[in-house]
DNA sequence: ATAGATACATACTTTAGGGTAAGTACTTGT
DNA sequence: ACAAGTACTTACCCTAAAGTATGTATCTAT
């Protein structure tokens, strides 16, 4: 992971937010690009490295290792290595990251009733999205 | 708001993820360290400004504001103010951000269960958390 | 012999977001 | 005359997270 400074008013903030606020500690732990994408691709069932990797193209393999750890580190997925060589380790979702999937739907069910109820603001935050050519 | 580079892979990596997958859609609108709080506050009803500032201490006026005009351009508060001087200005709630009380419920439940099925884990991630004191 | 597949690791750079500090405009109370 | 309250704004800095690039060990197939 990456290293922090213990005396930062970023990491207080985080650390009083991590205490108090259960949506922080659930953004803790399934924040960032691609572990909902990593735990999406989990919920249909425990999958290879490779096939992950496979799955999700545009992931860098650092990106994909660092928050499988991290998932591992937090008890959300189960890595389980067969000792043999060439390696052959798969990855499931724990008890725990199961439990995770009402949120995720819950997620899912507001995210598409929201980008349907206001459909023009939708196309034009994506629009307005950094990066996005205007009129393709 | 920040400035964004138009042309870096993480711009092109948050609107991928943006565009296919509804969790990254909903983290876009509720994440950071200051949004889930914000919510949270005006769930118990419409506040004014100073009123959100006195019950968020620790956060800075420059995150409150820009936190309220993000959420205010995403359709999830509501900013109405009264043309008087000094001026007298409150934030609500949206349908689209009424909407989102069972998604926070879901992760506040969540939570909850993961932080008492693992007490020892949640315990130790607060130690090992960057900035606090082993024994105090 | 060498290329490919497996599952990582590690150094180094960039960027988005969060934080600090100070200022604005206008009015009321003392 | 001046402090205090209202709701912001703006310029500048710092850090954590994301990205780039390359390396490692072992075996199999060609």
């Amino acid at each position: 992971m990456a290293k922090a400074k213990d005396n930062s008013t970023i990491q207080a903030n985080k650390k009083a937010a991590f205490q108090e606020c259960p949506v922080t500690y659930v953004m803790e732990k399934i924040g960032g690009y691609w572990k909902p994408i990593i735990l999406f691709q989990l919920l249909s069932g425990s999958k290879r490295y490779s096939d992950l990797r496979k799955s999700i193209p545009a992931i860098t393999e650092k990106m994909l290792i660092q928050h499988l750890k991290q998932l591992e580190a937090d008890d959300l997925v189960l890595r389980e290595a067969k000792q043999v060589v060439p390696p052959h380790v798969t990855y499931s979702l724990t008890k725990a990251g199961q439990g995770l999937k009402p949120v995720l739907y819950a997620m899912a069910v507001w995210a598409v009733d929201d980008s349907k109820e206001n459909a023009a603001t939708f196309r034009r935050n994506l629009k307005n999205f950094p990066g996005v050519p205007n009129t393709p």
